[in-house]
RNA sequence: GGUUCGCUAGCUCAACUGGAUAGAGCAACUGCCUUCUAAGCAGUAGGUUCCAGGUUCGAGUCCUGGGCGAAUCACCA
């Protein structure tokens, strides 16, 4: 059990004792004392003030004294107005440490039985990944690890947007100027070159567009009927009919994509279990509409469009199926939703996707329910923000779009220089040296765009580079370090810091702060499970790194006299280390042993 | 115009879901390396939490109105 469950039935026997009143231990709530004030655990008197019929102070202070004279984990009290603040007895901080390391790292929290699939990066396959794909990237995978240490069955999926007019696009681009270029003949990048055309279709575009406006078009007419386009829509459609010239080409130009795309995610540390393509599943879910027909869900216009009314949802009607019997975007995912079920059978689907998309799953959702799937209940959409730069959004028309293979390689340059000006590689070999090099770059990039909350937007400034001190992952990194030096230092000293440790010694201020952090590592992650949140983790790491460089700072370790005290602290560091490993595996991180 | 979201220190972000004197980092200033890694620690300064009302013991957080910004409202995906 718990400290705080000890003190929450403590606190109903008390109120049972002394004010006559039934509280139930689920109305009974602490929160940890604020650093200006002694204790660790804080109780807030003002609710129970009416159904106690006592002034807050008063049922403080009475409680107070009753948890000091009947329950041994108290230790002392103090009264602030309406609050509450106990002070635990350092034995059953040491008794709840010496549990803490003996479970399993990522607070060992045990299965739920529960399944999640979780969706995330979703990338077209006709330009490069750039910066708001790392964001969801990062996003996706540390959520899938943070669920999974929550209890879940976790299948991280990728649905590939690999077919569409924007393909053809790039794939009507290359065939005509393309003169046969591939990454191996250009040494280009796939994704790359596929990108490069992508823009090469744009220009063209555009040129014949302005010449056709010059030559007396009206704009719109001739954003219609410029060949650039027509040519375009025609490839779709000879690609939907299985030509196979197109179909080789859209295969071979995918191909070099993917190896791009395998090469991005690789660096970015991210996996997936399973693969959709849209090429596969963009023709799914006309059988829904037909269900949905049958169920009187949906309705028919004169024309033959299919149409669902979501006005009671406070949301607009919908078109599911145009007159000719085409499928539209929402149609596909409806169906993939299906499939996705069909594959998986999960109790949650979690959308690792940007916020501009929030009406489309709010429809997606809203007609799985009326829909009445089993599954509907269970879908969210992970709504995360833009990264802004400081001009405002990235537009690829501007060039304003920050590319992340470039700002990897930028990180890593980055973190080489800071590196070498403090000459903390010395002695490494050049592999180690760069390996160090990597870690602390995307240790860096993954905390920075993970520690904000996901819901709200961010923003990045190419002009400066992203910190290594302060608030950031290298910092956090670095305290791992740190007690990894000091227990290599322990092991050389063939020191034994496994065993128990005794529960006479008196603790300072900052071994009870450890303690208390380490004690709610399985908490964090519930919490962060709950709300969908890797800051709440990024948070927590870097309070418990924080709070350990004040301690390191503060008291000797193999200094200190008193062997018991000594083997304490080596294996509360190691304790401290272990936790910000796990932590920081949350988010994708890893955290080097020196640097 | 409708809907949704956001607005907290010069800048980037927190605030345990209604609790104490709103906290961190960066930038600025002051100390601390002859002892376990100074990518660190301690301190100073910095706030009308966009504005105005309301709800109550108590509001950055909840309700109403307003301001500013963003996204979205396609027979695009």
């Amino acid at each position: 059990m718990s400290i705080s469950q000890q003190l929450q039935q403590a606190v109903v026997k008390a109120c049972k004792e002394i004010f006559k009143h039934e509280l139930s231990a689920d109305d009974i709530h602490f929160q940890p004392t604020r650093k200006d004030f002694e204790g660790s655990f804080t109780l807030v008197t003002f609710g129970m003030s009416k159904a106690l019929r006592t002034r807050p102070d008063a049922i403080a202070e009475q409680l107070g004294v009753y948890l000091k004279e009947n329950e041994p984990i108290v230790e002392d009290f103090n009264v602030v107005k309406g609050f509450l603040n106990i002070v635990i007895a350092d034995f059953q901080w040491i008794e709840q440490f010496n549990h803490l390391s003996s479970i399993a790292d990522r607070g060992g929290i045990p299965k739920n039985g529960k399944k999640v699939m979780v969706e995330y990066s979703s990338p077209n396959t006709n330009k490069p990944l750039h910066l708001g794909h790392l964001r969801n990237n990062f996003l996706g995978y540390s959520i899938a690890e943070i669920l999974e240490a929550a209890g879940y069955e976790v299948l991280k999926v990728n649905l590939v947007n690999d077919r569409g007019i924007h393909i053809c696009k790039s794939m009507l681009a290359y065939q005509k100027f393309g003169n046969g270029e591939t990454p191996q003949s250009s040494g280009i990048k796939g994704d790359h070159l596929i990108g490069k055309y992508y823009v090469r279709f744009d220009q063209e575009y555009k040129k014949e567009v302005a010449s056709l406006i010059e030559q007396g078009l009206e704009k719109e007419f001739a954003e219609k009927q410029a060949s650039m386009m027509l040519e375009a829509q025609e490839m779709l459609k000879k690609w939907e009919a299985g030509e196979p010239e197109t179909v080789n080409l859209w295969s071979t130009m995918n191909g070099w994509v993917y190896e791009g795309f395998d090469e991005t995610y690789k660096k970015m540390g991210v996996t997936f279990d399973k693969y959709y393509y849209e090429s596969d599943t963009y023709l799914l879910g006309k059988d829904i509409v037909d269900e949905g027909l049958e169920k009187q869900v949906f309705y028919k216009k004169a024309d033959g469009s299919v149409w669902v009314d979501l006005k009671d949802k406070n949301l607009d009607e919908k078109l599911l199926l145009r007159g000719d019997g085409t499928s539209v975007y929402i149609t596909q995912d409806i169906g993939t939703a299906e499939l996705k079920y069909q594959d998986f059978a999960f109790d949650k689907s979690v959308y690792v996707v940007g916020n501009e998309q929030d009406y489309h799953f709010a429809v997606l959702f809203a007609i799985c329910e009326k829909l009445q799937k089993s599954y509907a209940s269970g879908m969210y959409h992970l709504s995360y923000g833009m990264v802004d730069l400081p001009s405002g959004r990235m537009k690829s028309r501007e060039g304003t779009v920050v590319d992340a293979d470039d700002l990897i390689q930028e990180m890593i340059n980055t973190a080489k220089a800071k590196t070498d000006e403090l000459g903390k590689t010395d002695g490494f070999s050049q592999e180690q040296a760069a390996e160090l090099h990597y870690t602390l770059a995307m240790g860096a990039l993954k905390y920075f765009l993970l520690r904000v909350d996901p819901k709200k937007r961010m923003l990045f400034n190419p002009e400066e580079s992203i910190e290594f001190q302060g608030n950031t992952g290298p910092f956090i990194q670095y305290t791992h370090s740190r007690i990894s030096s000091i227990l290599r230092k322990a092991e050389q000293l063939s020191l034994d810091y496994q065993a128990d440790s005794s529960t006479h010694m008196k603790l300072n201020k900052e071994e009870v702060e450890l303690i208390q952090l380490i004690s709610k590592f399985s908490q964090v992650i519930l919490e962060a499970a709950n709300d969908f949140s890797p800051a709440v983790i990024a948070q927590y790491a870097f309070d418990l790194a924080k709070e350990y460089n004040r301690f390191y700072a503060e008291h000797p370790i193999f200094n200190e006299k008193d062997d018991e005290t000594r083997i304490f602290r080596i294996k509360l560091s190691a304790e401290v280390a272990r936790t910000i490993k796990s932590s920081m595996r949350l988010l994708g991180i890893i955290v080097p042993d020196r640097m």
